[in-house]
DNA sequence: GTCAGTCTACTTTTT
DNA sequence: GTAGACTGAC
């Protein structure tokens, strides 16, 4: 090479570099590395999505000039001093000539394909992009496996034999169909539950095994069940093709036998897609692998973006293999360590780092930091989950005493029962909180029957969702008579709507033909209306004259009443789809956004309340102050996995995951006995928990363990003596020995405990004397946690007996400040204190728990 | 065909 | 502890 040559492609490279000073080396390399096969190692809070954006940048702005020895032969010595001088001290009127002379093949932006898990992860990306490129940011396909699949599936996928509007199943609808498919069979149907059946379909589909190829494989082996499922996935495949119906991996399956089996297609996208980036790489499988080597095939630029360390998903098939042999499939692949954390301090990541490192299969890597050393780790020992409840919400309390916000605390769990005994805590403290997942908005069956009624409308032949619906509300078609009609359907080769369509020509349904023609009637005139309003005026249409809000109002009790609400929430889902302003603003655009959509995706930061979901759930986000609590063996790592190495790991992993979302300050916390499932059974601190170097942690409560066991002994010693009243509110070891937030320190001195902390602590053993108040935790549940209440009744109310409050009396909150009592009200034992704060709203809190962070003026 | 009462089985779960 | 599936009586 010229020497010129070799000047110039340095002083682009510096050049370019210029455009990303604010990156540390790493990350600039990561974001200058354009072609090829890329390995990007990102460690939690490694700034990753930074460096994707900057890189998408690069891409648009440059094209490959950061990645390439080629030089335009219209070079002149004049732009190479002009470079030379850019990189040592950049201008910025002079930014537009270097962009002009380093741009080598500028990629435009939808030749960039962006590949992330969720839907919020593809939005928040999608976000960030159109921040930094504008407009332009609109044209890159930043969409999760699935959506991407869908898109280009809508286009070609008749290739295949599908309807181009086919229907996505979710996972009940697949269970569904296996479950008539095992009926169908006539196979035991205790011997093949749905939900074991499916994931061993899904494993099939994630090796890329057709049912023949399944059926094969299985034949060979001398497994009878496994043969049996094979004729089920062979059974199951048909009736979702008669349906033109794809469940969730059929997504991604068909998209890669589409691209293996039709060349134009494979072609048309490898030359569109000149950029491949994947995200979260850790948590994909095999077909998903697949998928990708495919649509980066042409041009080979695949950047994948993951942690070996954080590969959770192994249940689900998320394969680790495919980032630890990446290096392997794309030879000449370079790899990229981002191994500085901007999230946490030093202690956390030493001892999150400590942790992990007891894993034997990973690439390797430590985190460090510039943030300092900050707080050690507190770890918490305390005598059951209604201890660790209390000791968690008094912490927090703890915290926004001392100018914490609420939304700065995440609660997370492995198991989301975990909750319950949590939620009761923030109720009876009147801590806002919301709980992440669990039972989720679209598993509601109220949903699913709307969702089903529109899928119907859409698609009169979706047989699955009409039979979820012919018979909601009740129309006297029972399921002997669904029978007969999907018998009949079968026979001829018919939809079951086409049989109800005519059911007067059966001799078979005389009886009930009329109800059904009548059903036939009412999705003809509900199509038609389809045609002629508007979405939301056609949603409203539907509930009313199929009879299923007014069936509910007939019902009129409490969880009818929530039901008619969540109806009418799922209207609103239909307004803010419209609103978006999508590309197909129809009933069966809607219908395919709403099959991807997850109620992960709405979680949003703005409202000032503690999160509480699992570590799972948890990936991705980040906290100034995290509680992972229930870390005991037989929990957290949980039961099934204390005796596979490898599911060990996986919940190591998961611990880490949990633990590096800490960014200030991270607490543990465990139970000596917990109940799970009604029971309570002892338990023992986590394995984890004695893998964290001393010198990190902080561990009150530290249990001695005997060397020798007594009889009917658990292995503890003298719990008794140190255990807390099961009321008292917490240990309130947040306020007086917490930790400090780093920006907000406390202006007021901790409040002094000694002459109240008594008297609630004595209430706990002072009998019932409000028995036979038993109203309940039930109303607080439903309208409790985050709203703030207005105060109803002001009527005279007993004393409260612990702090002597009674109506008008001023009290002293340590988190929420000074207010007046609205109403005292005797409530099991107990009392419910409404109080209006000055500064933080009207608030019921029940006395027994909350008394420990109030005072009376 | 419907409803109420009993039995059972439970981690995590992007789509 | 509890939701959801299943069974048997009307």
């Amino acid at each position: 090479m010229s020497d010129f040559n070799e000047r110039y492609i340095i002083a682009r490279k510096q050049a370019i570099a210029q455009d990303f000073q604010r990156l540390n080396p790493e990350q600039r390399r990561a974001a200058m590395t354009t072609e090829g096969p890329l390995l990007l190692l990102a460690g939690a809070g490694s700034g990753k999505t930074t460096v994707l954006i900057q890189r998408v940048y690069n891409l648009l702005t440059y094209g490959r000039g950061s990645d390439t020895t080629e030089v335009p032969s219209e070079a002149t010595e004049d732009d190479l001093a002009f470079l030379e001088r850019y990189a040592s001290s950049p201008a910025p009127e002079e930014h537009t000539r270097m962009v002009s002379l380093c741009t080598v093949d500028r990629a435009v932006p939808w030749s960039v394909l962006a590949i992330t898990f969720t839907n919020k992860a593809a939005g928040e990306l999608k976000e960030r992009l159109s921040r930094r490129l504008g407009s332009a940011a609109e044209d890159i396909w930043a969409s999760t496996f699935h959506s991407a699949c869908v898109r280009i599936l809508r286009r070609d996928i008749d290739r295949l034999g599908f309807e181009k509007d086919f229907t996505i199943y979710d996972s009940d609808d697949s269970k569904r169909v296996i479950k008539d498919v095992v009926k169908e069979l006539s196979l035991e149907e205790k011997s093949f539950p749905p939900r074991e059946v499916l994931s061993i379909i899904s494993n099939a589909k994630d090796k890329y095994e057709t049912p023949e190829q399944f059926a094969a494989i299985e034949a060979s082996g001398n497994d009878w069940r496994m043969t049996r499922i094979a004729k089920i996935y062979a059974r199951y495949a048909e009736k979702l093709r008669a349906a033109s119906a794809l469940d969730f991996d059929d997504l991604i399956f068909h998209t890669v036998t589409l691209l293996k089996t039709c060349p134009d297609v494979l072609e048309y996208y490898q030359n569109k897609f000149r950029y491949v980036l994947v995200d979260e790489y850790q948590d994909t499988n095999h077909l998903q692998y697949l998928l990708t080597s495919l649509l980066s095939g042409g041009r080979n630029n695949l950047c994948v973006v993951g942690d070996d360390d954080q590969s959770i998903y192994k249940f689900r098939g998320a394969n680790i293999e495919n980032i630890l042999s990446f290096e392997k499939h794309y030879k000449n692949a370079r790899t990229i360590r981002l191994e500085q954390n901007y999230r946490s301090t030093q202690n956390i990541l030493d001892a999150a780092n400590a942790v992990i490192r007891n894993n034997q299969g990973r690439k390797g890597k430590t985190l460090w930091t510039e943030n300092g050393s900050g707080d050690k780790v507190d770890v918490r020992t305390v005598f059951n989950e209604s201890d660790e409840a209390n000791f968690v919400v008094g912490d927090i309390l703890g915290g926004v005493n001392r100018g914490r916000n609420f939304r700065d605390n995440a609660i997370l769990y492995r198991t989301n029962a975990q909750s319950n005994a949590l939620e009761y805590a923030m109720r009876r403290n009147g801590v806002p909180y919301k709980v992440v997942g669990g039972n989720k908005f679209f598993d509601r069956a109220e949903i699913k029957d709307m969702l089903a009624y529109l899928c119907v409308l859409n698609n009169p032949l979706d047989d699955l969702r009409l039979r979820r619906i012919i018979n909601v509300p009740a129309r006297a078609i029972g399921n002997t008579t669904v029978e007969k009609v999907a018998v009949l359907a079968a026979s001829q080769g018919a939809s079951l709507y086409e049989i109800l369509r005519n059911a007067d020509l059966f001799p078979e349904l005389k009886g009930p033909a009329p109800k059904l023609l009548k059903f036939a009637d009412l999705i003809d005139s509900l199509r038609k209306r389809g045609g002629e309003l508007a979405l939301p005026e056609f949603y409203d249409a539907v509930c009313e004259e199929t009879g299923y809000i007014h069936a509910l109002e007939a019902k009129n009790d409490l969880e009818s009443q929530g039901r008619i609400e969540n109806v009418q929430e799922l209207r609103s889902n239909i307004l803010a789809f419209l609103e978006q302003g999508p590309e197909d603003a129809t009933l069966s655009g809607f219908l395919n956004e709403i099959a991807l959509y997850t109620d992960l995706d709405s979680v949003d930061s703005s409202d000032n309340c503690v999160t509480m979901m699992t570590m799972h759930a948890a990936k991705g986000l980040e906290f100034p102050s995290v509680y992972v609590v229930g870390m005991e063996d037989g929990l957290f790592p949980s039961g099934g996995a204390l005796y596979d190495p490898d599911g060990l790991e996986e919940e190591r992993r998961l611990c880490y995951v949990a633990m590096t979302r800490a960014k200030e300050h991270l607490t543990l916390t465990n139970a000596r006995q917990r109940m799970l499932y009604g029971k309570t059974s002892p338990a023992m601190p986590s394995r984890f928990l004695s893998e964290i170097p001393e010198e990190n942690m902080d561990w009150q409560g530290k249990p001695q363990l005997r060397t020798q066991r007594e009889p009917f002994d658990d292995g503890w010693s003298g719990f008794d003596e140190e255990r807390m009243p099961a009321s008292y509110g917490g240990q309130t070891g947040g306020i007086s020995g917490g930790w400090q937030p780093r920006e907000h320190m406390e202006s007021q001195p901790p409040a002094d405990r000694s002459d109240w902390g008594q008297r609630v602590a004595a209430a706990a053993s002072r009998p019932a004397d409000y028995a036979g108040h038993t109203v309940a935790a039930a109303s607080q549940a439903r309208y409790g946690a985050t709203k703030t209440h207005v105060a109803k009744r002001a009527a005279a109310a007993p004393t409260a007996q612990l702090l002597k409050l009674q109506q008008g009396d001023m009290v002293e909150h340590t988190a929420f400040g000074s207010g007046k009592v609205m109403s005292v009200r005797p409530m099991g034992g107990d009392a419910l204190v409404e109080v209006a704060f000055d500064g933080a709203g009207t608030k019921k809190l029940m006395l027994k728990s909350a008394g420990a962070h109030m005072k009376k003026k």
